[in-house]
Formats: C-alpha cells, sequence, structure tokens
DNA sequence: CATCTTTTTTTACAAATGTCAGAACAACTT
DNA sequence: AAGTTGTTCTGACATTTGTAAAAAAAGATG
C-alpha cells in the first residue's frame, strides 16, 4: 500500500489520520490474466489502485471489441463514468495480465469526501487530471490522422506499443487492425 | 449573478460567508460578436460564468478551423486545460454572438479552493462533469459513424443545430463541411 | 435595393478506411 | 511434435471522406 500513499503525496499533503481513514478502506484483490472485472449493464462500485498488472475497458462488439483505454501499475482504474453517476456502465473492464487491485467502495469514498480535506482536494485533483487526458484525446481524435496518432504512440507512450497486441492499439486508435496493419507497412 | 448561485444550489450547499468570498472575486466583461477572448499559445488566466451570449472553441486552421466545442447560457467555461495547468492553450477561444461574462482569475480560485470547503466539492464536482462529458464525446467518435454522431445531435443538443453555423458543427462532428452536406443530403 | 461577403451545396476525382476472405505467423495446449 | 487457437498481414472491392473548384443560397453592408 506504500505505492498509494506515494502517489497520494505527489498531489497533495495527506495527514496520517486522514491517510488512516482512507487505507482502512482498502480490501485487496488479485486476478487471473482475462478476467472481467466489470460487465456491460453493471454499475461500477469500486475505485481500484493497481499494484500490479494491467486493465483494458472496451465495448464489447461481435467482430472486433472497441478497446479505447488501458490502465497500468501504479494507477488507479475504474469504469470512472458509471462511477461517478452510480449508472450502468456502457463499457466493460477487464485484466490484460494477472493483476492485484486495492479496491475502495463508492459509499466508503464518500464518505472520505465529507470527513476529510484532503478527500476533496485528491478527488478533484484527480478529476482535474482525467479530463485533461480526455481533453487531449478528444484534440488528437479531430486533429490528427491515424497514421499520426499511431506515431504519437511511439512517442509518448512507448510502453504501450510493446505491452498490447495490435489489434487493441487499433482500436484505440480508432481504425481497424486491417487498416493499422496497411499503416505499419506504409512508413516502414 | 443570481444565475450563478442558483447553479452552485443546484451542485451543493453553499453558506453565505462562501458565497460571498467567491462572488467578491467575480468581475464583469461585455464582449461583442465574433471576439477573441483567448488566442493561441496565451495562458488563460480566468475561468468565467456565461450571463448572456454564446462561446465556440476552435484550432485556427488556414483554410477551415477546427470547432471542437461551444459553451452557452448559463454555463462555466473557460480554456479549462490551460487554466489547469496554466500552460499556453493549444486552441482559441471566441464569441459566437454578443456576451457577457462574470469571470475570476486562477490565483483567486485557488485562494478559494484554499479557504472554504465549498471550493473544492465544487471544484470536484465540476471536474467530474467535464470529464463525463469529455469520456461520452470519446466514445461517440470512437464508436459512431458521422452521420449518427450529426443525428445524436438533433435528439441530445437541438438547440445546438439551429444556433451553430453547420461548418462549425461539421467541425465538431469531425468531418468537413462537405461531407456534412452529403450527410444532411442523403438523410433528407 | 444593390452589392459584397460568407455560408452551404454540388461535382469530380483522389485518398483513406471498412468489409470480407484467406494466408502467414505466433502462441498455447495436449 | 502436432494440432488448435488467436493474432497479424494481405488482397480485392465497396463506402466514406478529403480536396479543389465552382455554383447556389443566405446574410451583411452601405
Amino acid at each position: 500500500m506504500n505505492q498509494i500513499r506515494t502517489y497520494f503525496e505527489q498531489i497533495t499533503e495527506m495527514s496520517d489520520e486522514d491517510w488512516n481513514i482512507f487505507s482502512s478502506k482498502l480490501k485487496k484483490s488479485e486476478y487471473k490474466k482475462k478476467t472481467t472485472l466489470l460487465k456491460i449493464g453493471e454499475t461500477e462500485t469500486h475505485l481500484s489502485f493497481i499494484e500490479k498488472g494491467s486493465i483494458r475497458l472496451f465495448i464489447p462488439k461481435t467482430d472486433n471489441d472497441l478497446t479505447f483505454g488501458f490502465c497500468f501499475k501504479d494507477q488507479f482504474m475504474s469504469a470512472y463514468d458509471s462511477f461517478l453517476t452510480q449508472k450502468p456502465s456502457t463499457y466493460q473492464t477487464e485484466t490484460l495480465t494477472e493483476t492485484t487491485l486495492w479496491k475502495i467502495t463508492f459509499n466508503d469514498l464518500q464518505d472520505i469526501y465529507k470527513t476529510t480535506k484532503a478527500g476533496d482536494i485528491i478527488g478533484r485533483l484527480a478529476a482535474e487530471n482525467l479530463f485533461l487526458l480526455k481533453a487531449k484525446r478528444e484534440q488528437a481524435l479531430l486533429n490528427d490522422t491515424a497514421e499520426e496518432r499511431y506515431l504519437n504512440l511511439f512517442t509518448e507512450q512507448p510502453h504501450l506499443i510493446k505491452e498490447i497486441p495490435l489489434k487493441y492499439l487499433a482500436s484505440y486508435i480508432g481504425i481497424t487492425p486491417q487498416a493499422l496493419s496497411r499503416i505499419r507497412k506504409r512508413i516502414s
């Protein structure tokens, strides 16, 4: 759990008291590769910190899943739309590899927002950060070509290219695996 | 300014004291149609509440601007990426119509986050809400065709279709005005 | 009202991607 | 090692969109 406190300390100061309140709510879970964490239509009840492993977010499709996001070690993850609104999720979450999570429930987190000062600050900064990521992605999807988006992955997220199957990356870029294959051929 | 307090009250309770601290920082500004509020490369120093009017967010291009967002009456607006990071903006903001804003500076807002409880709560909920909007948009851009995105504007944001020039809507959907014109012909 | 400017539509052609089918290749299982 | 499964690549063809240029329609200005 030290990873988590380190993560928080990078964001804002946190008293021992606030940390104790928060950490007492965390429950550890371990999952095998390709385990579904949340099915489409279910409501996300947890926010999870990834101690080990990786996760993909996707809309299941008969032929090709639409994979639109990945989460890695030392990050928080959740079907955050569903978590925030407490409405059924429009997408699914699944482990890519063997994964260890520290999980807190929605209700416990709301209590923390009410009782601690650090809670709201961290909650705000986390939401602001997620907003920035999505805003950047919106601009990439509107402004850049598929080829540019692929090349930008190399410079901005090289680990992603190494670890993630191409068919998922194709989805993330917004094209089919066939189209990505053509792009790779073109630029090589 | 009553509109603003009404807006806040919908989000969370706010004491008179917190409201007085906040509202004392607001400055009113009026702008003519097609006035540039923030140029590309400048850092956004204000968060603004729109009392009257409408605004577009865009990346300027020689042939066709890439317009990716609109803001209307009774909403807060800002080049929020630049505002949060206090780094130069990658896009521009401009009034579409005659517009009246109530503006607060970045520094004043940080003080409010520090001194009031309601500040962090509203800040968190606002950021969460903006995240939800961008997340929804990411899914639309990846999952839906241009035609579906256009049709969804009719059901989800009919006012947008009425008030905004088609060439800006085309940009927002992620296609050229010519392509949008073809789609309109196809579905009529 | 006439003129000028901007927006929207149209056309023809080029480029990119989707779709479908199959082959090549890699990974995993037994 | 052989067979099974899943991933990546290739090719042919249909669809969509981009691009460029021009016409039509709508708005703005004097």
